[in-house]
DNA sequence: ACCATGACTAGAA
DNA sequence: CTTCTAGCCATGG
């Protein structure tokens, strides 16, 4: 099992793939969602939605904190919200945002969907 | 270098 | 419709 030490690989490169994760899930705008795929698209490695989405698994451990809650699979289903403190905090963040949610699933998901690759382009 | 794991995704059965 | 298979790739042991 893993260790959950810390987020970064050996704690020698302040950059990692998963620093590029946070960094674009820190530009998603209040109000909006994207899918783990997207970002790995955004990344390059439009293959890599895994990564992105075990790289939320560091998401409440890093510095500014990443709005993980914004980042949900690609039929907009809170497929991570128990790996949220209290589970449903994910959901409750998301409706404070104005998002609605209904049974682990977000409502007009692609009326809130934000794509990284057409907004940051990396 | 190899194996196991993972908050995914697309396609087949 | 549901369930399964397999590809995907970075990280840790």
């Amino acid at each position: 099992m893993p260790k959950l030490r810390s987020v970064k690989p050996s704690g020698k490169n302040d950059e990692s793939f998963f620093e590029l994760v946070y960094e674009v899930a820190r530009q998603i705008p209040k109000g909006k969602v994207t899918s783990y795929g997207a970002i790995a698209a955004c990344l390059g490695t439009k293959s890599s939605a895994r990564m992105v989405g075990w790289a939320m698994n560091g998401a409440g451990k890093v510095k500014p904190k990443v709005p993980a809650h914004r980042v949900v699979n690609r039929i907009g289903l809170l497929s991570g919200k128990h790996h949220f403190s209290p589970p449903g905090n994910m959901e409750k963040l998301l409706k404070k945002e104005g998002i609605k949610v209904k049974n682990d699933k977000i409502i007009d998901f692609e009326k809130h969907f934000w794509d990284p690759v057409k907004e940051v382009g990396f």
